[in-house]
DNA sequence: TGCAACTCGATTGTGCACAACTTAATTGAG
DNA sequence: CTCAATTAAGTTGTGCACAATCGAGTTGCA
């Protein structure tokens, strides 16, 4: 087998599945107003209520070139606020402002839709979850020391 | 357990492995002066000499507006040529350049360096490459027909 | 205490991805 | 044969992702 043939890659597999994915949150976001990564941040506010755009950063692995254009967009719809921390001015704190918390209920039925688009059974998505979840641990730390 | 709690989607863990791959490839291809997304594209020209911007973006399913910016700087890097097909004016055929085709000797060791830095076993691999290509065959149906 | 090192976030610049639109070439129904 | 519909690329605009850099604020240690 030639290992440079497109279809043998796992990493176009994942490529490919990434971006099937975004395209089906896209049109299930469409209604609420928000992008996949949006919706990412406002999965990390509706559980957390309140967060640093450092802890925003590293529960998503983002980082602040691509979080303060996106928070920004966030509070210009009204969803968020943000102010600096009065114990540590370095650090904004980011927080749902009541349109954001109210959104919640309506992203509420949004999984299950998508887990019924991916075709598959919860063991089998829980087995993938934690297989990717390896695969991305294992590239991390073999980027980190080259 | 609660449906939005970001560390249950699967969604999530394929756009975080998704981005680990992207950068670990980016290391790896700094050197050939490559981004991944052109690899993608090296790997067709490699596979098939010749090959018209529709028929990319069929096999990577990217549309004009990727690939058209993309062949330029392909094309400005000296790696490919693009010309009208004489048997159709509408249609472009990107073709390798001596560089292009040289360039391959180079990209030949990345699959390997790549799946030893995934951590996972061929068997492994190839099972995961399935799944997800599963996944994105049904995620692509229900989004045709919504 | 004073200043060097570090932390946090914002900004800038490059490139990918996609939607919506434009233009030019081709096809086909009447 | 003609012209409306279709097809192929390209263009424009928006947003994500990341590297590199900057400036303000904080910390630690000499």
């Amino acid at each position: 087998m030639d290992a440079l043939r497109l279809d043998d890659q796992v990493c176009f597999a994942v490529h490919a599945a990434s971006r099937a994915l975004d395209a089906v949150y896209r049109r299930e976001l469409a209604a609420l107003g928000l992008t996949y990564p949006q919706y990412l941040v406002m999965l990390v506010l509706w559980e957390r209520g309140q967060v640093s755009v450092k802890d925003l950063g590293l529960a998503l692995r983002l980082d602040s070139g691509t979080l303060s254009p996106l928070l920004k967009r966030l509070e210009a719809a009204g969803l968020v606020r943000r102010e600096r921390d009065p114990g540590d001015e370095r650090s904004v704190l980011v927080r749902l402002t009541p349109e954001g918390t109210l959104l919640r209920a309506r992203a509420e039925p949004l999984p299950r839709r998508i887990m019924e688009a991916s075709g598959m059974g919860p063991d089998e998505l829980a087995d993938l979850h934690r297989t990717l979840g390896r695969l991305t641990r294992s590239l991390t730390e073999s980027a980190g020391r080259p």
